[in-house]
DNA sequence: ATAGTCAGTTTATAAACTGAACTGACTTAG
DNA sequence: CTAAGTCAGTTCAGTTTATAAACTGACTAT
């Protein structure tokens, strides 16, 4: 199987990654998140070959998951913006730096953290059900077909 | 920067992806939490090229993310397994799936979902915050340096 | 007039991926 | 006992992608 074909797999995991599973386009949605959200930005930031940076942002605009708008003239130029598609990204990114954050060893001290707005407190994230609302680990959860 | 140096980076987010960042790790973990856990089965399900597959499982068995677990002698076998590490990838993997189910289109109605046997519902998931217990938003979200 | 910024493009080289065939240690069917 | 099949790889030639570095072009600032 080749990447390109991932697309039209049943799995909405298969999907997703074949928008966001390669080895860049995370690390610049990350930086979107972070604010970042121009070409020399993201370049300086990520350390990305400019021509691996041009495909990856066209990609991500093609899907919808990024918006170009111009922010001068002549030459025209683009800043980056998450769209809603692109912010619905949040709970994975979340989730990623948490995982990170506790199984990828470092010195959690530099580390880059979050702060709930609404609540002020520093960000532990962590997946509940909206039936239940309870927080969901893997040993409580099977795999369905939809129906 | 090449993308062997990612692992050394500040932000969780870059050390996670180091890790399971690249083109068919996570779809492997994908079918691990799926139930596959042997060579032929991840190659079969994925159509995976045997060579990377190789090399993707000796990373994720060298990262603590998968455990051999031999299951035959002569020649000695193995069941790949996720590890404790593996398994909190759970909430990455629920919301990469949530996205996309949501975000990139295709028939709903054949893909996997999973059901939160504590509640017995198909499951919803969403990122919520470990101190106010409410559902996290891109917007209430503010990165900060920990300390 | 000269240098600098920004967002690319071009190009040569290096690395990663692919498909297909092959190996080796077995197990099972006939 | 032989022939075919299973499983988990390995090998290899060929293709595709990624990378670094230099270059372009339309400006802006000094």
């Amino acid at each position: 199987m080749r990447w390109s074909e991932l697309d039209q797999a049943d799995c909405p995991i298969a999907r997703a990654l074949s928008l966001v599973g390669d080895r860049w386009t995370l690390m610049i949605l990350r930086d979107c998140f972070l604010g970042v959200h121009r070409f020399e930005g993201f370049q300086a930031n990520l350390g990305i070959s400019r021509t691996i940076l041009r495909d990856r942002l066209a990609h991500l605009v093609q899907a919808g998951i990024l918006v170009q708008r111009p922010y001068q003239d002549r030459p025209v130029r683009y800043d980056y913006i998450l769209s809603a598609k692109g912010k619905a990204l949040n709970g994975v990114m979340l989730m990623l730096g948490e995982w990170g954050r506790n199984a990828v060893n470092g010195q959690p001290e530099t580390q880059v953290r979050h702060r709930h707005q609404t609540c002020g407190h520093v960000l532990t994230p962590y997946v509940a059900c909206t039936a239940c609302g309870e927080e969901v680990v893997a040993k409580d959860v099977r795999a369905v077909r939809a129906g």
